[in-house]
DNA sequence: GCCTAAAGTAAAGTATACTTTACTTAATGA
DNA sequence: TCATTAAGTAAAGTATACTTTACTTTAGGC
């Protein structure tokens, strides 16, 4: 799956730290997921849904 | 989070089978999401949204 | 009551999500 | 050049998703 979280971030200005404090995970996991090394869990999709006020298939893709 | 397999399965007269065939899973994990036990991964959500032809945010809950 | 199909459940194993610690690299500015 | 901040990465451990096998329960039709 890809994603479009690099994009959202920087919409805001925020660091990946300051994302995954608003996520409560590491910033290894924002990382990890931006860089689609895996997929979030669907509870962390949901949380960055809400987050990003966005549904969670404009944020995550198939590829 | 909640969901609405059981429903969605039911508009269809699917059986938990049925669904865990469509979704290429096995069909004691259809009945463990369907019954709370777990949460499916993104990848599954996403399979199941596709199935059924709706959004995962109308599937999924979080309770 | 019996048979069958579907649902429920449990144990043990594998795969993947996520954590913590720690180190490296890239970019920017004093 | 040096210091700082953000991003990238890696190893080892824990948690959760999912599989396989196999058994039990439930409900309906005969």
């Amino acid at each position: 799956m890809k994603n479009r979280l690099k994009v959202l971030r920087a919409e805001r200005d925020w660091t990946q730290a300051d994302l995954a404090q608003a996520l409560e995970v590491s910033r290894q996991t924002v990382n990890a997921i931006e860089k689609g090394k895996f997929d979030p869990s669907l509870p962390l999709a949901f949380k960055l849904a809400r987050l990003f006020k966005a549904p969670i298939e404009s944020i995550f893709f198939e590829d």
